[in-house]
DNA sequence: TATATATTTTAGTAGAATACTAACATTATG
DNA sequence: CATAATGTTAGTATTCTACTAAAATATATA
């Protein structure tokens, strides 16, 4: 439940929660992360053992943990690409730029930057900063 | 002269510009980066195979690329120090959490934010946003 | 059910980055 | 020259990423 998460992880939890449809099995993963099964086995493994995913005959979930590191993701990339469009950055750009740094954002800060900004619901593709 | 930057070794450009005297010798990163010589002779050989530093009879400094990559961290990091101090985050907890994103940013979004902000001269802390 | 297909797992290998100790080499300084 | 300071090499280890080949386990179809 603890310890930082690498960009591939970063990449497997939104890949996971993103997915088009439920049940997500491991040749998902790999499929989507452009990794063969060994490969995404492992990831799946060191995520499984950081508490954020978990397995039940072959599917693969996340935790209420890894939907707690997933939401601060995705806050923290929206919160980003908001900030970034309204700059005049490409939000298409901005989203894979953010994309880079987002998992290595501080909850608090963003949660600052947020209000700061003055609390909007969505991002500039129209999803919810809050998911 | 191509390559991603690492965060160690982004720190260890921070440290061989920021050194207080010159000339910065291997011991000097060592002790900086609170490493023993063996590791930081590794992380220098790194960089050297990037073309970022160069070493001169044991006298270690950036090149030129070396010092443009060094001013692309620099503003990346200034930049956003503004805009989170400005949302309300304390400076110095800004800076800790940009140390580990400021290396990853697009420089071209970077002038952007910048620009967005009014083009300041100096970072909360006073430092130029372009040294 | 038996065979075929799909999926997962294990084993083995590899490379980049980080980091250490121990030993050896080089370069100053006294 | 001898000692101290500094640098380098060799060897080991861990984490993360990623692969192939092979084995095991399901699942499906004939």
């Amino acid at each position: 439940m603890e310890g930082n998460i690498t960009k591939k992880e970063r990449d497997c939890i939104i890949a996971l929660h993103d997915h088009i449809s439920l049940p997500v099995r491991l040749f998902n993963i790999a499929e989507m992360l452009n990794i063969k099964a060994p490969t995404a086995h492992e990831l799946v493994n060191r995520l499984i053992s950081k508490g954020v995913i978990e397995k039940n005959n072959g599917v693969i979930s996340l935790t209420e943990y890894g939907n707690k590191v997933y939401g601060d993701i995705i806050t923290a990339h929206r919160t980003m690409e908001i900030i970034f469009t309204k700059s005049g950055v490409n939000s298409d750009e901005a989203c894979s730029e953010i994309g880079k740094i987002d998992y290595l954002m501080d909850e608090k800060s963003i949660e600052k930057l947020l209000l700061n900004i003055g609390n909007p619901e969505k991002c500039p593709h129209g999803k919810p900063v809050k998911p």
